[in-house]
DNA sequence: GTCTATATAATGATAGAC
DNA sequence: GTCTATCATTATATAGAC
């Protein structure tokens, strides 16, 4: 539910920046530009957040609560449900994310943590009874899945692009995707295990030097 | 072959450049901390690049010569090695890469579509004699498949820091990464069909609505 | 090719009225 | 809470000497 001041310039401050960090990155964007999209004066950011960076900090904080499921649901990523409908969030927050995981905001760090830990869980309880393969190594596998869930939020253009689509959001387009990792997570990519073979010898080898 | 205007100031300057809009993006970083880290006024940048835009488009220029295997070898990501490679290249460059990805430059486009192809390629030819497994739909797979093989590009000091090593491309961090990368992509994650069958249900009932 | 010095514009932040 | 007006700073770009 949201609370009342969600309707005033202040959250129209916050919502226009969400979109314009979003699209261009913090750098780029001035405070005169994200006062226009708001409708509201310049003037207006500095009283209800300081400063530029101060406005960065109520984003980061915002888009956090929202992929948790909302400031009451701070376990809400225990859901692994809840880890699919963040990608399937707004655009808006989508690429806000993209941007705060690649430029290392505070919030973005924990929350990519909370992801891997949520995630490692996840896979772990499935190892057990047989649903997830045993992994060598757990928690690299947990990082490096993350890492693919998130990588279609982050080369979203270059995938829409390559697929020939307007947005790789769309429906249609998300099915393509997912399927096709669906698929690979499923049945892997290598037929034998002579790539994984190879890896191995190459390590020994590696190793002993 | 380095060409010799290489040791001179327009390439040092072209190297500050590319390490410093590698660690902070392109609107963070001034003309005069480019200046200051290549040991030469500000003037020259302009003199030898005309603006800061024509300095990043050089950038973008020699960032894909390189991951191309220099300005002679404009094919050499036919070489699926090429793009192993790519990813132990010197840390500014993929640095910058990174952000190129992110931030949409056309040469970075370029680049994305150029490694798609010579995947789906590559994948195509696996299937063909037996060492990769078919795709529903391969052209998807292909795009999948690079921006998992780009991802630790992107999420690099998210996976430092939940690894807990200083930087993710130390041979040890590189070596575990990767094994688990290929053990997914060789064994898969899930260990039988049920997420794909609960997949395409659900994308059956969607169909129908 | 490289520098010093400067023109010109845009930026983040703030003071003070309403 | 919101505005207008403005300040101080910093940015890019360029002119002109060496």
């Amino acid at each position: 539910m949201r609370s009342v001041d969600d309707l005033t310039g202040r959250a129209r401050i916050r919502d226009a920046a969400l979109e314009l960090f979003g699209e261009q990155g913090f750098a780029r964007v001035t405070v005169r530009a994200i006062a226009a999209r708001a409708g509201v004066s310049p003037a207006l950011l500095g009283h209800h957040f300081g400063s530029k960076e101060g406005l960065r900090q109520a984003c980061d904080a915002h888009v956090s609560d929202l992929v948790r499921g909302g400031p009451d649901a701070a376990t809400a990523l225990d859901d692994p449900r809840r880890l699919a409908a963040m990608l399937e969030a707004a655009a808006p927050v989508r690429r806000y994310l993209a941007r705060a995981f690649l430029e290392g905001s505070d919030d973005a760090a924990a929350l990519f943590d909370d992801i891997v830990t949520a995630t490692a869980g996840f896979l772990d309880d499935g190892t057990r009874d047989g649903r997830v393969q045993p992994a060598d190594d757990p928690q690299t596998r947990a990082a490096v899945y993350v890492t693919w869930l998130l990588a279609p939020l982050v080369f979203d253009t270059h995938l829409a692009r390559v697929l020939g689509v307007d947005d790789i959001h769309d429906p249609a387009a998300t099915m393509r995707l997912s399927r096709s990792a669906v698929e690979m997570m499923t049945r892997g990519v290598f037929r034998d295990d002579s790539v994984l073979d190879a890896w191995d010898a190459a390590a020994k080898e590696t190793r002993r030097a």
